[in-house]
DNA sequence: ATGTGC
């Protein structure tokens, strides 16, 4: 169990002092029963026999503990709480160690309705939109979820701040569809076995250094993060990630004949910037310094690697692609390079001739774990259907209208309504339901209604978003489904076949510990920011495959 | 989510 260690002392003297675990069950609401200010009273009375305790201060700062976000924000390893039998702190103020100005009025919304959102996320979402500086306004989507400290499927729009955990550690995770070749009755029913015993040699680092460095190379440089991080260039990684083959069953997407179509088989791959994002957020945040004021060198140098990770996380997406591509389309030489053979020419072209090849097969490509800096609010897009999108010539989503400034928009696990790189308005975006279930088509919708994006904050939901913690959905599904093949489809159904050599990971990522993904979809739809424009079905999800290398 | 953290 995990419990945090602090320091409980006398306000009046603070010589006198003890130590006191406080376990992770232990809740920072001090109206609970099993509150964490009862346990410090607790530990006061007992141990510094202070018959009366009635006021917990800060040391330090002498901040006092009175709300559930008091103690939600405080509560860290080796802090110290002064008890007082209710004189005031003794001690000099000092500012609260945020920096800056926080904005506890700031707009918290959460656009979810149908969809199960859990209350510990709702309250994260609105602790970290009240306490941390320059926070204008936080959204939750339809799949918010508790996180470790910060939810998941959470917008913040700050003003000159940037906040790194709020986007976590996999900087640049995201997901990305391919259109394939294979024809629909070739992985319908039960080829979808044959199509996941295709599925080898994908586990691993990809080739040598050499031409991982070569594949990290795009029009902005390279985005090597040195070879201990880029051996795990082309390799999905844990948790939620996954590439799943999936048939379009309906799809009404007709702009420019883009769009994928009904029947068409298509790749969607999930992942981030595995091991090389965790490390950029740990090199430049402690538990007490998470908060960056805009054009500090700090700020300036994380943003710099920030924006490196995302690339390396795309150039991940895209390698991951081409690995399962010359797996499915054994036909297809320039797929070659995908597989750990040595180079038979050379590399450079053989890598801008795949290059090519696989733009004309991305239907899109999002992250959804990473800060922008756009400009707010935002503008009537040009290929929105309203007459007020006429008055702007630019067609971007930024325009440039002289109210607006900039913001940084920080997204965890909540996809972006446009193109970063265009600023147009994207046409298709996934909605994965959990491993096997459906994927919807989304297309985002921009009017007056939402202010063009201000309300979702440029924003959708990203997945279904967890119902059940990690470690419910592993005690509880693994007892439910003790006697089922999760992997296999079950029944006469058209379900999916699933590679996931984890046994853990089968439990926890199963369909019954996400939300139901049409909830989510509906919740979209009713607050005006998305409309269904198809849907998929999921014939093989692959998660993981132990194989002899 | 992670070449994780005691």
């Amino acid at each position: 169990m995990p419990a945090t260690r602090v320091t409980v002392a006398l306000n009046a003297k603070q010589s006198q002092k003890a130590p006191l675990l406080v376990p992770a069950s232990a809740s920072p609401d001090p109206s609970s029963a099993a509150s964490i200010q009862s346990l410090v009273f607790k530990a006061a009375q007992s141990k510094l026999r202070l018959k009366k305790p009635s006021r917990i201060y800060v040391g330090g700062t002498g901040e006092e503990l009175i709300t559930e976000a008091d103690w939600k924000s405080t509560i860290r390893r080796d802090v110290t709480l002064l008890v007082s039998a209710g004189e005031e702190y003794v001690g000099v103020k000092k500012e609260s160690v945020t920096p800056g100005e926080a904005n506890p009025e700031c707009a918290v919304h959460v656009l979810a309705e149908k969809a199960h959102v859990d209350e510990l996320s709702v309250t994260q979402l609105a602790t970290a939109a009240h306490t941390l500086p320059g926070i204008i306004h936080a959204v939750g989507q339809p799949d918010l979820h508790p996180g470790n400290k910060f939810p998941i499927g959470a917008v913040f729009v700050s003003r000159k701040w940037v906040h790194p955990p709020l986007i976590g550690g996999d900087i640049g995770c995201g997901m990305a569809w391919y259109k394939t070749t294979l024809s629909r009755n070739q992985v319908d029913g039960d080829k979808g076995k044959r199509i996941a015993e295709k599925l080898r040699g994908l586990e691993g680092p990809w080739r040598t250094q050499a031409d991982r460095e070569a594949w990290l190379q795009d029009a902005a440089g390279s985005c090597s993060a040195g070879e201990e991080w880029d051996q795990a260039v082309g390799t999905i990684g844990a948790g939620n990630h996954f590439a799943e083959i999936q048939v379009v069953e309906e799809s009404c997407t007709s702009i420019d004949g883009v769009g994928p179509h009904k029947d068409d088989v298509i790749l969607l791959v999930h992942s981030g910037s595995r091991g090389y994002g965790g490390s950029i957020l740990k090199k430049y945040t402690t538990e007490s310094h998470i908060s960056f004021e805009e054009d500090s060198e700090q700020m300036k140098a994380y943003m710099e690697e920030h924006d490196k990770a995302c690339r390396w996380a795309k150039a991940n997406r895209d390698l991951i692609a081409l690995r399962f591509l010359s797996c499915l389309e054994p036909g297809e030489e320039a797929w070659d390079l995908g597989r750990n053979i040595p180079n038979s020419v050379n590399l450079d072209s053989a890598i801008s001739g795949v290059r090519a090849k696989m733009l004309q097969r991305k239907v899109v490509d999002i992250w959804h774990n990473n800060v922008e800096r756009v400009k707010w609010p935002p503008c009537p897009p040009t290929g929105s259907t309203s007459g007020a999108a006429k008055k702007t010539s630019t067609g971007l989503i930024e325009g440039g209208e002289s109210f607006q400034d900039y913001v940084y928009v920080h997204r965890k696990g909540a996809a972006p309504t446009y193109n970063a790189s265009t600023n147009l308005p994207l046409d298709i975006l996934p909605l994965p339901g959990s491993r096997g279930t459906p994927t919807l088509m989304l297309k985002p919708v921009f009017s007056a209604e939402t202010c063009w994006g201000l309300k979702n904050a440029l924003s959708l939901a990203h997945g279904a978003g967890r119902s059940m913690s990690r470690a419910k959905a592993l005690s509880s599904l693994s007892r439910k489904y003790r006697d089922r093949n999760l992997l296999e489809p079950s029944g006469a159904e058209d379900g999916t076949w699933v590679v996931c050599d984890e046994k853990d990971l089968v439990f926890e990522e199963a369909p019954d510990a996400y939300k139901d993904v049409h909830a989510v979809g509906e919740d979209l739809v009713r607050e005006g920011v998305a409309e269904v424009v198809g849907w998929c079905k999921a014939r093989v999800s692959y998660k993981v495959r132990h194989e002899r290398r």
